[in-house]
DNA sequence: GCGCCGTACATGATGCGTCATGTTCTTCAT
DNA sequence: ATGAAGAACATGACGCATCATGTACGGCGC
């Protein structure tokens, strides 16, 4: 092992707890309202917040999963859960023998328009009323630019 | 369903995107270093870095929740998982016959000093590289603050 | 001291995420 | 045309998180 490990300072150390409870408590905060007032994952939320955003309600496996940025095995599993439930349906694909469509069902048309309000209400109750909106910007800013150097160092 | 509905405004709706990204990238990546440099779950990091930090390497079960911020439930579980990895053990508790301590073992203590400098390394890389220490500050204020806002409307 | 309630932790079921691997189907070089 | 390589998606196994429920012990009123 490596004496000359640079470990966080102080400040560093303080910074970057607060960042993990954050996220911990947020996402758990906001899965859990998701889930007992609209029975739905975050995971299905972002599936049919990405359908209903395509004019023609049906996605390629490959696009939906970097429209939502899954990686394809998750995203294989995650569709078989959600057509199971009926929120989704797969279709075949005439151009490509091997691949599908996944398309969103009427019913998973309505999970997401009562899901979305509520949602919304509670991503601005729990998180933009809690900060200014130009502290809401910084935040973005820092953000994109972690997000921006990850994909720079990307493995 | 509510027609008054105060959505994102594109500005919120661009920061909040990047929040989100962030966390899904940061810590799968996070995450898939920790794993696959030294075996450890970022939930494993936890508890080892909690006991550790005690001075007698030992904690009674509420207690590490409380220091882990784990519910009850998803704590007995991880530490049945650490127990049979042999990270850590379970020991009696003479003064009350329903609790138990937790205890870091001697492999449970290897594992946290080989994979501590690791992880810190790889924050340092992957975020503190990205940023400078008066953002990382600042992004540490506005999780403060809303973790308390969090706490405060509590369920 | 006996019953009752609450506390401390355990367990089983189920959904979610990842890794490794499998099954078609397409493409392309020969 | 055909066989090899690779693309598109599926599947099984396993670890992790949550919920509901179970078990065992302590503390208290009587």
């Amino acid at each position: 092992m490596n004496d000359e490990t640079q470990w966080l300072s102080p400040r560093e150390q303080h910074a970057w707890r607060a960042y993990i409870r954050l996220n911990q408590k947020l996402f758990a905060r906001l899965g859990s309202e998701l889930q007992t007032q609209s029975k739905l994952s975050g995971a299905d939320f972002a599936i049919l917040v990405a359908l209903t955003d395509e004019p023609a309600d049906r996605l390629r496996f490959q696009e939906l999963a970097k429209a939502v940025d899954f990686e394809q095995s998750r995203l294989s599993h995650q569709i078989a859960r959600m057509v199971k439930r009926g929120l989704v349906a797969r279709e075949e694909c005439a151009e490509d023998g091997r691949g599908a469509f996944v398309t969103i069902t009427d019913q998973g048309r309505e999970a997401i328009e009562a899901a979305a309000p509520k949602h919304v209400a509670a991503v601005r109750r729990l998180v933009l009323d809690a900060i200014s909106p130009e502290e809401l910007d910084t935040l973005g800013d820092i953000a994109t630019r972690i997000v921006k150097h990850l994909d720079e160092t990307a493995p």
